[in-house]
DNA sequence: TGTAAACCTTCCAGCAAGTGGAAGGTCAAG
DNA sequence: CTTGACCTTCCACTTGCTGGAAGGTTTACA
């Protein structure tokens, strides 16, 4: 199949299946005369497996790693579970981070809306308020 | 001033402040004869805006656009105003979407662990619960 | 006088993970 | 014979900085 047909198998766009074989992700399909790539249906549970790692949002160096173990025919398992586990403690913290976020700009809206629109110079706006609110 | 306490005084590194300067977000300051940076009081609040919006996570781009407004003599307050508000709304969703991955995450992570850890080429592991998950 | 430290400068490179676009080759259908 | 859908490579750009090299200046201290 040629890139469009592995790309729809995989769920890539065809720019990122050729930018993950530049990096060495994926390896070099054969070439047709014409120079177009060819791949066999064994590359696309590969590809597969970086798109589903890449949804859970684990960075290609950790897929990169997992896929050079599976290379070495060592079962990549145990060091993918334990990155699921490390990436949900992750994802947590940024959550909490957000949740932060999300309130102090919420607080600043509530007080900015009791303030004039148009005071540039003088102290009773929005913009000072969050200019004031450094620590 | 120069640069160093200009950084302690707006909680930004020094090189930050380069880097807005070359950007054109801080005004080039005055220099020395030889050739180093020199703050006035008045810079301090500009950088401090940035440093606060910065910390609230709106881009660059917004903040241009609101310095913009500024210099212009045009109270910025309207457009932070609604920024805040839209900036909260995508980070309530992010917060949704992150929520998401978290239970995809530990979900995996509980399920993989009913799984044998060594095998490569069945179907019997984490990874090819991971790879079979692409929708 | 020498020198070490603590400043300061510019410029170049790189991060993550792609995306966009230009310029051009190839192939099948009408 | 040309149109459109593919495919190729290469280069630049994104965001918001950060690190480092190579070098100039200033002050303190022996």
């Amino acid at each position: 199949m040629q890139i469009k047909e592995f790309a729809q198998q995989t769920n890539l766009p065809a720019k990122t299946i050729r930018y993950y074989e530049e990096i060495g992700l994926l390896p070099p399909p054969v070439r047709l005369e014409n120079g177009y790539r060819v791949y066999a249906e064994d590359d696309v549970a590969r590809a597969r497996f970086v798109a589903a790692a890449r949804r859970l949002d684990l960075s290609l160096d950790d897929v990169q790693e997992m896929l050079a173990l599976r290379d070495q025919r060592e079962a990549p398992c145990r060091v993918l579970l334990d990155r699921l586990a490390e990436k949900a403690d992750e994802v947590s913290q940024r959550i909490a981070e957000l949740q932060r976020l999300e309130t102090e700009l919420r607080d600043l809206h509530r007080l900015g809306q009791t303030f004039p629109l148009d005071d540039v110079e003088g102290k009773n706006c929005v913009c000072h308020l969050v200019e004031e609110r450094l620590h």
